[in-house]
RNA sequence: GCCGGAAUGGCGGAAUUGGUAGACGCACGAGACUCAAAAUCUCGCGAGCUUCACAGCUUGUAAGGGUUCAAAUCCCUUUUCCGGCACCA
């Protein structure tokens, strides 16, 4: 590739910037508050395939609004890390008896290679891994703080197991229900596991999304994720039995239109109230839920399958008798894990009802009294019918009343219902943060004291599971065996590891103060860094990663111990790059573009301006091999324009001073709208374009230009500033920065002339130059003039004129 | 199945949020330079039609309908694609 030497340039630059110490904030909290920002990335899992170009897209665009705040005068913060626990670490491990701290600090050692080749400004003195002990510590001492507060707990929940394999496996690691490595049916099986109770939270971190500025769809998912729903739970006496069963109902108005009742396989009742002649059938039926996975149970069977236990429950208003069923559409960890069942008016119900031939009792009408043909569930709100004394009540009415009366018989009461469920926070893996309990027969679990932290990972040789579904840790037997601290009877370490997730609850408060050992951040420095400004990274972490790292700072918050309730106060996704097929990029689809090889041949600049012009940063779009090189070709440009432009020029000729004043606005506010790079570069070579008439101009101009150009393309601009600089360089050390981004003048910005377009009946027709701001009178007895609009108005009746300023003037005829 | 998002030239995308559709770039075509090619520069480039030409007409933002002087933009119906999903009572 010809053109400006690039890898020269970029290397030259990176180093200096490095030395220099460039990317450095100023460590002087007095320094003002309002003019700080903290603007992060999520930061990456450093996989082995190495950096994707989908990475460097969000990072470009954070990276741009660093170098554009730097240069407008803030402290900016803005670090890099690694999210380095995980799975395919482990795997890689298993299959090559390599530790996983190796595999993970080669990989490290790629990404941060990869990412420096681009000259993104992190402060690399900040950058740590979750993997690494100074770090995890810390991790290990928030879940101590957990179980204290007792939102840490051990209970019974389901983990997929491989028969064959002999071990747990991650839901990632199931392909159509089967083991993804040896292809066996994957079994659900109940295991002690331990929990973090978010649903503590639940209405906290729902109502709190208020407080943030994050794209609508991103909330619509928490919401949904966390999934409030208000109504009641209705007991049932079961009949023949001293039991009751209890329902959580959000339409407690249909309750004369429940015809049945249904219970989750798994409810506890079940087998205490299924008569001898059904034990069988519901058994068998139970059998063949056990295995199926929540996705199962709601998505693929269109078909109704339940069981009928035999028993009967009483009707809390009506007395009558109502069967009970089981069936895996209801599941047990939503509400009490049994409902009422009203056919005609849920979809659900309604085809249970028809395949069992039970009845279907209309009991809301859209009219008052009116009756429909139920061929299918009315869903709808209306007027109650068929309800006794409630009838003709409107629906929200009617079920007050009903839950009213309830309350009074003792038989309901108003409920709350989430489908938010507690985090299971342990996984039968080794390659994670361990978990920091004794287990001891006489005391249960008794927590590490906090000087014992943090608590390493014992070097092992075999990575293999233990074979009975727990850790591989368990095999460690000089590390499992331990003395109980509190009585010193024999007692077990926990084996159990921590998910992927911990690591990134809080990692964003670790930057504020990453060299910390007395604290995980002094207040001092988080108070003034957070919450974090901007942060960008993609839709996949909607709800989890997002979710959970608000749990834990909301947690922390509550101790004391952080000072704002949200983290991230303004967050922005970057969309999906897709390969030149317009498909997902994959090692099988052969479509994967390697950052690398892109750097080398058209440079970090080209690459990085390229993926800010594909689109809006939030959008998926392909990439195009020959747009980058349309790319390339404006740097080259630039770099031939201003290494020989003359500077002497006194002033711009008007015109084209007002674009630059256009451009400088355009730019600034596309770069603060952290999407729209793709119009911003193309003001810059839209400008550029006008520049390349001109022989000569001033040395002021030059300088706004090289500018605005740096935070797209840091390198090539910091080495033509050699040129039409100052004498130093753009990018300084925190004390030697100036304010340069460019200034422009609102009421240089007008244009004198503007275009009217002339429409007849809504018709573009012509256009007439007229001077901006012209009245109403001048432009239609303009407009009038034109022989092309003469030709339309003879002979016709102008029915009215519509007028808008400086843009249109339009005849109706 | 449910929820969310999207659909604009050969391609990526613009469009002041209801006001001249197609900015900018890619690809392509023609020309200049060259012995030639590459690179570079200049011009053209939604479709159809009329015209020697200047120019003009029709049509066009997934499809169909509607509101409006005016719709890519708002409303209704439909189709396709992408993302998410936990049959949530």
């Amino acid at each position: 590739m010809e053109g400006y030497p690039h890898q020269e340039i970029e290397k030259k630059w990176q180093e200096f910037w490095e030395k220099n110490e460039s990317n450095r904030v100023t460590e002087d909290l007095s320094f003002p508050k309002e003019k700080r920002l903290y603007i992060l990335d999520m930061f990456p899992y450093p996989s082995g395939e190495g950096l994707h170009v989908g990475h460097p897209e969000g990072y470009t665009a954070t990276d741009i609004l660093s170098r554009y705040y730097r240069l407008n005068g803030y402290n900016v913060l803005h670090p890099m890390g690694w999210d380095a626990f995980g799975l395919p670490a482990e795997n890689y491990a298993i299959k090559t008896k390599i530790h996983p701290s190796i595999t993970t600090q080669k990989n490290i050692n790629t990404f941060t290679r990869q990412i420096k080749s681009l000259g993104f400004s992190y402060d690399w003195s900040r950058t740590f891994s979750t993997t690494d002990p100074e770090y995890f510590k810390w991790t290990q001492w928030i879940f101590l703080k957990f179980f204290e507060k007792g939102l840490a707990y051990k209970s019974k929940a389901p983990i997929n197991y491989c028969p064959s394999c002999k071990t747990g496996v991650a839901n990632e690691e199931v392909v159509n229900g089967c083991c993804e490595r040896c292809g066996t049916p994957v079994e659900r099986r109940l295991i002690d596991q331990w929990l973090l109770k978010i649903t503590a939270y639940a209405d906290r971190l729902l109502d709190d999304l208020e407080l943030v500025d994050w794209p609508d769809d991103i909330k619509t998912m928490q919401k949904n994720w966390i999934g409030r729903s208000e109504g009641a739970n209705i007991i049932f006496d079961i009949d023949k039995f001293n039991e009751r069963i209890e329902v959580f109902t959000t339409r407690a108005d249909t309750i004369f239109g429940a015809t049945y009742l249904v219970l989750a396989p798994e409810h506890p009742l079940v087998d205490k109230i299924t008569t001898s002649g059904q034990k069988k059938e519901v058994l068998d039926y139970k059998q063949k839920t056990l295995n199926k996975s929540d996705l199962e149970r709601t998505s693929l069977n269109k078909e109704k399958t339940g069981a009928f236990t035999g028993s009967y429950a009483i009707h809390p208003l009506s007395g009558k008798l109502l069967p009970i069923y089981i069936s895996d559409y209801i599941l047990m960890h939503y509400g009490t894990g049994a409902i009422m069942a009203v056919p005609a008016h849920d979809e659900r119900d309604f085809d249970f009802a028809s395949k069992f031939r039970l009845p279907i009792v209309q009991v809301v009408a859209p009219e008052r009294d009116m009756a429909i043909s139920l061929d299918k569930p009315y869903v709808e709100d209306g007027y109650s019918i068929n309800s006794a004394q409630f009838s003709g009540l409107p629906t929200s009415k009617c079920a007050e009343r009903i839950i009213e009366e309830l309350e009074r018989m003792k038989k309901g009461k108003r409920a709350v219902t989430y489908k938010l469920r507690d985090w299971i926070f342990s996984r039968q893996r080794y390659w994670g943060e361990p978990i920091p309990i004794i287990n001891c027969p006489d005391c249960g679990h008794v927590p590490l004291k906090y000087e014992q932290l943090p608590l390493l990972l014992p070097l092992i040789d075999s990575y293999e599971p233990a074979g009975d579904g727990t850790s591989p840790l368990s095999k460690v037997t000089s590390w499992v065996n331990v003395k109980c601290p509190k009585c010193g009877a024999d007692a077990k370490r926990e084996t159990n590891t921590m998910p992927n997730w911990a690591g990134s609850c809080w990692y964003y408060l670790r930057y504020t103060d990453p060299h910390n050992d007395k604290e995980f951040a002094s207040i001092e420095k988080q108070s003034y860094w957070m919450p974090v400004d901007i942060y960008v990274g993609g839709k996949e972490h909607a709800v989890l990663h997002l979710l959970y790292a608000r749990f834990w700072h909301k947690f922390l918050f509550d101790l004391g111990l952080v000072t704002t309730a949200e983290p991230f106060m303004k967050l922005r996704n970057q969309g999906l790059i897709l390969g030149e097929n317009n498909q997902r990029m994959s090692k099988s689809r052969g479509n994967v573009i390697n950052p690398d090889d892109i750097v080398k041949e058209f440079g970090a600049d080209t690459f990085r301006m390229y993926e800010m012009f594909m689109g809006p940063l939030e959008t998926s779009k392909p990439w195009n091999k020959n747009s980058i090189g349309g790319i390339r070709r404006f740097l080259d440009r630039i770099y031939d324009y201003f290494t020989s432009v003359s500077l002497d020029a006194e002033s711009l000729p008007p015109d084209i001073d007002r674009l630059l004043h256009k451009t400088i606005k355009k730019v600034g506010e596309d770069i603060e709208t952290i999407s729209a790079y793709n119009t911003a570069i193309s003001a810059l070579m839209i400008l550029l374009n006008e520049l390349q008439n001109l022989e000569s101009i001033p040395r002021k101009v030059a300088q706004s230009y090289i500018v605005i150009l740096s935070v797209f393309a840091p390198h090539i601009a910091e080495e033509l500033w050699g040129t039409v600089g100052d004498g130093k360089p753009i990018f300084l050390k925190p004390g030697d920065r100036e304010v340069l981004w460019p200034s422009y003048d609102e009421s240089r910005i007008k244009d004198e002339t503007v275009t009217y377009a002339i429409m007849i009946s809504g018709k573009k027709r012509a256009t007439i130059e007229m001077p901006a701001g012209a009245n109403r009178q001048d432009v239609e007895n303009e407009a009038k003039k034109l022989p092309m609009v003469q030709k339309y108005l003879e002979n016709a009746h102008i029915k009215t004129i519509i007028f808008v300023q400086d843009k249109i003037i339009n005849f109706v005829l």
